[in-house]
DNA sequence: CTGTTAGCGCCTTCAT
DNA sequence: ATGAAGGCGCTAACAG
């Protein structure tokens, strides 16, 4: 229960003034060799251990970064924080995690509670229900970077996956498989990301002349009940769909589910096309065909800006990440009946 | 770009000393409400936001707990990491997040700075390869409690599931099924929860006048890759068991991808429990017959744990949360033939 | 009820 | 190459 070792402590074990113990912990110049020998000596020998508060009262530099994201408990997030804290830490940053549950609200106040923690910068998965959290943030002159979404109104940084080309590659795929009614169950569309694919999915019907059809797009969408209830809704109907890309492997997951209690078959009477890469999607009955995003690129990506931010770099950096279309066997050709 | 408020900008504005405005916004005692009410009126107007780093230097206090986890990709921690984020915000306490990777040497080194970072406590879930980091954690006097996973011969505190009970349930219920070869596939058995699910797996056979057979128990599974593999060759055996109880869902998995591709129907051929019931499990072409871990009580009750040992008390508290064995479509009679 | 003073642990001038 | 002094923003005595 030893009380916190300071630097006067070290000092006064060493023999020398708190200054000098100072400079030979930080490894600045001129500091004889055998003093910060035995600087060093005392400071493990007592067990000191620097505290990060006053270093950063003093400093302006926490070595600290917050993270808000809006699940932590979807694989797709995790990973991404994965990511992100291995790069940090790379670079001695520690991560300060930030859970929104996409409510606006929580967003807000974590925000708040960063800025008191004076992090060094923040990187942000916005709610976007709204973004004058987003907005405050910048006149904070915080420096941050949003992560995986971003606003088209807003100029700031960030890193994301491209989800128009995401969007478009699974429409596209499954249009070359001769699907004509191809559902899209997407997310929210305040979600840039859920935006982006629709943009995606429009580009792709109208690259193949198909026209869009309102009534097999639906929105909201998340989890694996909502892919499940809208499924069970489109799926009844007597003009199916005979293709769904879903928002999300999870709500596929939902889509599937559907698809069993009505009897069709994975892919012969039904094709799925998910969204994530999660990585139980390999590992499905039928092995989910997705698109894959790059996370760890992500992450490093995100941190990487991010520091170029907080040394004081002013130019914008708007970063997409290209996706792939990952085929595994979910997807087949349409059988012959027409629309 | 406004450099930081502080709360002599405040005094100024307001026209009182620092001392009340600090004790007009901490709600201290003796102070009028009208000084109170023109304080906050100037902090609101310039925007002041305390310097979390100044109080924590002085009060000794952060407000902010560091959590250690071994994999936030996995579903499981992710849940963990967002029920503990939401009972710490609760309490106005902040998360460090570190992610060890299951690798000792990160978590040792993440201690370290969270100890440099004067969080006010740690919740941890250790590797377990070794013990001396926890050991070492103990003796700093940093108050702390184990998450998930716990040391036989440390006193320490903890929270975890019942992994013997957890471990006693599945295996009683593929018994119960008729099934003699029930393989277990098993995770690192270094790591508490393996071991305990382990000595649960024994129980049961023992209970119900089975032996064990050690050619059908195999360790240190953690991916789905992993089952994979083990159930490959497990599987492949003309003796091969009619049952598997897998570590993870993850891991389940696997199971059932190998079990697909030796042609082996799911439960007809081979049953499978998982474990952890994932947020997946029910979505599967084969629901997952799984055990269920109360996560979001682990996450609330880790965080009730931990304040009481921060606010100095020193009972030990071990406490083991319930499962529930969550029966749905992997697992079903064995067929009759002899062993 | 309010103000003055000191100091948390560290780093940054500025001397020596 | 080393030391002394000051101050980052805040709260805890202690006065008044």
């Amino acid at each position: 229960m030893n009380q916190h070792v300071t630097i006067r402590d070290v000092a006064a074990a060493a023999g020398f003034s708190v200054n000098t113990v100072s400079r030979a912990l930080n490894d600045k110049p001129d500091v004889s060799p055998e003093t910060k020998a035995r600087v060093l000596e005392a400071a493990r020998r007592l067990g000191y251990r620097p505290n990060k508060l006053a270093r950063g009262l003093r400093s302006n530099k926490t070595q600290t970064i917050g993270v808000i994201v809006a699940d932590i408990a979807n694989p797709f997030f995790g990973a991404v924080v994965k990511g992100v804290e291995e790069a940090a830490r790379e670079h001695d940053l520690s991560i300060i995690l930030g859970n929104t549950n996409e409510d606006y609200e929580k967003e807000e106040k974590v925000i708040q509670t960063m800025l008191s923690e004076r992090v060094d910068g923040l990187l942000v998965t916005p709610v976007q229900t709204k973004n004058a959290t987003i907005i405050k943030l910048e006149e904070s002159g915080m420096p941050f970077v949003l992560l995986g979404r971003h606003f088209k109104d807003l100029e700031t940084d960030y890193v994301a996956s491209d989800d128009v080309q995401g969007g478009f590659l699974a429409t596209e795929r499954l249009i070359k498989l001769g699907h004509r009614k191809i559902a899209f169950i997407n997310g929210p569309l305040h979600v840039s990301s859920a935006k982006e694919r629709f943009q995606g999915y429009k580009a792709a019907l109208e690259r193949y002349g198909l026209v869009l059809k309102p009534t097999l797009v639906k929105n909201d969408a998340i989890t694996m009940e909502d892919g499940y209830r809208v499924a069970r809704l489109l799926l009844s109907h007597t003009s199916r769909p005979t293709a769904v890309f879903a928002y999300s492997d999870f709500v596929a997951l939902g889509v599937i589910e559907a698809a069993h209690e009505c009897g069709l078959a994975i892919p012969d009477d039904l094709s799925v096309v998910g969204y994530d890469d999660t990585n139980f999607a390999r590992g499905l009955a039928v092995p989910l065909t997705t698109v894959h995003i790059p996370i760890d690129e992500l992450g490093k990506l995100s941190i990487e800006i991010l520091r170029e931010k907080i040394n004081g770099s002013n130019v914008t950096r708007q970063v997409r990440v290209p996706v792939k279309l990952v085929i595994r066997k979910s997807d087949a050709e349409v059988h012959a009946f027409g629309d």
